[in-house]
DNA sequence: AAAGGCATGTAAGGTGTTACATGATTGT
DNA sequence: ACAATCATGTAACACCTTACATGCCTTT
């Protein structure tokens, strides 16, 4: 199997698997969407594009016709990489430790699986929030009162978050389950 | 004014200024508490406090009873520095982002400041989620239908959760108002 | 013709990750 | 004595950030 790719890697890969793109266009994407969380600088989308390019996980084509531009489209070698951490399992781990993987895993899901597996990746996201929930609520017991004030309403926040996003997650599945 | 340090180095110094600790056991809060978010590797961890001593942020002192140990406190620098962090107003571009950073700050604020700066702090956060929540709305609205169905879901979810920020800070602000 | 946005690129520096390595202390 | 845990450290590598740099195209 192929080595794990840096987040902005697979960001570049699910946008440029929906739509050739290029890196300028990408970059208002990340200025302009909930992507924000992505560098969106020059000094990290090119060379980050170059890497996909050398990898041979994206293919460049120069356009001949207005600005000087480079439009990138995926590969089936990338499009196997992106299928493929796609379909991987979520783990707790990459749920607790709260970079948005699970969100940008989500946001191209249904641009290479069908409805079943985005209902079931759904699922599995609000099952392990709920176990992620257990241990946060279990660890606020455990520190109790030693928490400064401003450090329980940042523990009871990520708690409650925690609740709302698996809550968000349930209501989905089951608007697509009916709508199968 | 100092320069802005990395993240992690702003947590240590949170820790160490509540209580000083060394590095391990600094480790081991990042391992078993929301703080996850944050490295736990010695790789991460030791040359980041080696770095906060180089810089005069912290103290180190060995333990001669017991196991080799090495303690850090936060020095007069570090503790400025720190102030300095929290007190600084929180951003846009900070929120949205959507690294931990308000949630990190929060989490160490009442270490250093009164309720009413606490108070003040959720106010403005919440104002300016109230902002980003407008801006996500509005993005979605014109992205609309050309997103996929899972592209969607993300996109709700992003909304959703942060109107669910917003309200949590507003309840914690008013908690704290009427406990004064 | 000038200005502003489009479009890409590189270099330096710091930082996080992974892997490896060492040794002391405690428990059994 | 042995294992597990405590406790720290380093080196290689890839990555991101910042800053700087270039030039074309379109608009006015």
């Amino acid at each position: 199997m192929p080595a794990a790719r840096p987040p902005l890697d697979y960001a570049l890969l699910g946008l440029v698997n929906k739509q050739p793109a290029a890196g300028y266009a990408l970059r208002l994407i990340f200025q302009t969407t909930p992507l924000g969380m992505y560098s969106d600088s020059p000094g990290s989308i090119y060379p980050a594009l170059h890497r996909l390019h050398r990898l041979g996980l994206v293919a460049a084509a120069r356009e001949r016709a207005g600005r000087r531009r480079r439009t990138y489209r995926i590969t089936p070698k990338g499009r196997r990489l992106l299928r493929q951490w796609l379909d991987a399992p979520l783990t707790y781990e990459e749920v607790a430790s709260g970079n948005g993987g699970p969100e940008l895993r989500l946001a191209f899901l249904s641009d290479c699986v069908g409805p079943a597996r985005v209902r079931e990746f759904l699922g599995a996201y609000a099952g392990v929030l709920d176990r992620l929930h257990a241990d946060l609520t279990r660890a606020r017991a455990a520190m109790g009162a030693q928490l400064s004030t401003s450090a329980t309403i940042a523990m009871e926040l990520g708690i409650t978050l925690t609740r709302a996003r698996a809550e968000c997650c349930r209501g989905a599945a089951r608007q697509i389950r009916t709508a199968t």
